[in-house]
DNA sequence: ATTTTTTGTGCAATCGATTGCATATTACAC
DNA sequence: GTGTAATATGCAATCGATTGCACAAAAAAT
């Protein structure tokens, strides 16, 4: 019933010559004569020889298996950087396998450590926003592991990373709504504890100063940035009694629980406050009104940080150059924004 | 700099021992003594060691490791549910790696052959929608290697599966949207392709038939049930000039899809039409109006999955009973069919 | 006190592929 | 025709953990 596999022993056996022999033809090497190659690749073939990688990985110290750490994969971002690096490390035999942290420092650790274990040939990650210590992460770089970081990422550790230009977004975001008219725009952000928050932020108040609008730190709204932090920022807002006229949050579930609490509050998006999120969800452009975000461009984020891993992968040793990939983001003008365009409209 | 990693052998020379001894300790063989083991793994501790699953997988024939397919993982109910396998898998000791077939036959075929080639234990996996020849799975089965499917099942392979009922779960919205007054409910679906579609298909007429409620051919509209194809159904029938007062959608996306039409035709939802979908996706809740749908609770399905691979791992040979386990899916009222309580509101 | 059992370890093979070194064969040069 | 180089393959060790069998020492039984 259950077939034997096959091995390269029995290739070697059914053609009198060594495993050896047959590695070094399933191996291409040099060394073999082409007619000896010939017979092998026939023979494997017929025999339906698939080679073992574990054996392999045993052997060689090289598991082709490069190790994905998300805070979840259920988040459209997420989940696509995972399919640009696979994407890279398929059609370069490697596979990929996915640990979720679920933004708790104690799992973070642990995956690592399940990667480690498990032999992976490196990790690419992207960081909890509660992680603040990164010991786990010196732990790879000290055993000369391939280590790539991306979008939350960290200074502190000297590897390669790709990020999005986060300030250059929050600058195109916060700058599109002064063009439609917005002179009160609140910021909701998560910038004491988030690298990439923080950049947001500079975007957002460098945008402010260069259209002479002054910075008013009322507007600003600290939070964990999910979709009811959303509604409790425009509740406060509005209970505040501060005006304002448009919204730059720096998430997009912040954003549409911001949209939510608007409407329900009888004002008009984009009409009475413009709202401007950022990852271009997929969700971003089923709410009503669609919503205008920041593409961060996720796939082309997973296949830099793949091109990164290989690049340090395949360095020789004391030669590792870490590098630091910055994409452009674009801005995604959807109708949560558009204000110009209605008045020509109407 | 890279320190060496620590095997039992080490472990087995610090301690005057050899490594079986060593190895035995750290299964808690039996036949070691109590003293023995607690200096093994005391001086395991000290030089930190970590097991080499590679070495382990090699000798022992099991990698550890489920081999999960899916159609994407970049959607809500498939990322739940591999959540749920995850969750019972680490808790054994057991790691997951995830494949997407993107739908597409011949990816999963390449997604079975990659599994067997790295010798995972097993393999659960959801189909695609066009999938038709079952042999790379029948394959698997040949070999006496555990096989479950969910979801999107088939019962051309003598295999476990895990389900919803959703032929009950296309009742319960039909029925509901009767209630809600609907008397000519469209419905799309894809029923001649998908097995699951097929339940749903026969959900939705038995429902009618129940109500009183004639079937007419001219609601049903076939599709693959993007977003896109929403928009056309409903354009479909307005320009065929098919009057209607309700819709079952058996996806989500074809119903958001529909919703958009509906409303850009000046239709009220769900004033004029009541609209349900199916899978209670995540963005079912932030669309306008928010989304009826049937939750089909994916991360419980991912834990019975599991559990049945787990039943079928553990089984004697030739002791393996495949089971299906039919989870029971629950209605979602949201205000895409909610007509009642608006009239007693207003 | 001798035999039998139990208990605790060691030995050595094994899983399948890889690879440095040795060796046999052939080709080529002078 | 002998020496040297090039070519093709085999031998045997290795990666680290596991395990059937053997065996010595200690405990129990007679």
């Amino acid at each position: 019933m259950k077939p034997k596999k096959t091995t390269i022993h029995d290739i070697a056996e059914k053609l009198n010559v060594t495993a050896s022999t047959v590695s070094r033809a399933l191996k291409n090497n040099p060394r073999i004569s082409e007619a000896t190659k010939k017979v092998v690749l026939e023979m494997a073939d017929e025999l339906n020889y698939q080679p073992n990688h574990i054996a392999s990985a045993l052997r060689s110290g090289k598991s082709h298996v490069i190790g994905i750490i998300v805070p979840r994969i259920n988040r459209a971002f997420f989940s696509s950087v995972v399919r640009g690096v696979e994407e890279v490390a398929n059609s370069l035999d490697y596979r990929v396998v996915v640990i979720q942290s679920y933004e708790d420092p104690e799992k973070e650790v642990a995956a690592v450590n399940a990667l480690l274990n498990a032999r992976v040939d490196g990790i690419i990650a992207s960081l909890g926003k509660n992680t603040e210590s990164f010991e786990h992460y010196e732990n790879i770089l000290k055993k000369d592991i391939p280590l790539v970081l991306f979008d939350r990422t960290t200074n502190k550790l000297n590897t390669s990373q790709v990020v999005i230009d986060d300030y250059l977004g929050a600058y195109k975001a916060t700058v599109h709504l002064i063009e439609q008219g917005c002179r009160s725009i609140a910021h909701f952000t998560n910038y004491k504890r988030v690298n990439i928050y923080k950049e947001r932020y500079r975007g957002y108040v460098e945008a402010l100063k260069d259209h002479g609008i002054p910075f008013n730190e009322a507007l600003i709204c600290e939070s964990n940035m999910q979709l009811e932090d959303g509604r409790i920022c425009v509740d406060n807002l509005l209970q505040a009694n501060i005006s304002f006229d448009g919204i730059f949050s720096a998430s997009d579930y912040s954003a549409i629980g911001a949209i939510q609490t608007l409407k329900e509050n009888g004002l008009g998006v984009p009409s009475d406050v413009a709202v401007v999120g950022f990852s271009n969800d997929s969700f971003t452009s089923l709410t009503e009104p669609s919503m205008t975000s920041i593409d961060q461009f996720p796939i082309e984020m997973g296949e830099v940080a793949a091109q990164l891993f290989f690049d340090m992968l395949n360095a020789e040793k004391n030669t590792i150059i870490t590098k630091k990939t910055v994409l452009q983001p674009e801005l995604i003008i959807r109708n949560s924004s558009l204000r110009l365009q209605e008045k020509s409209v109407s």
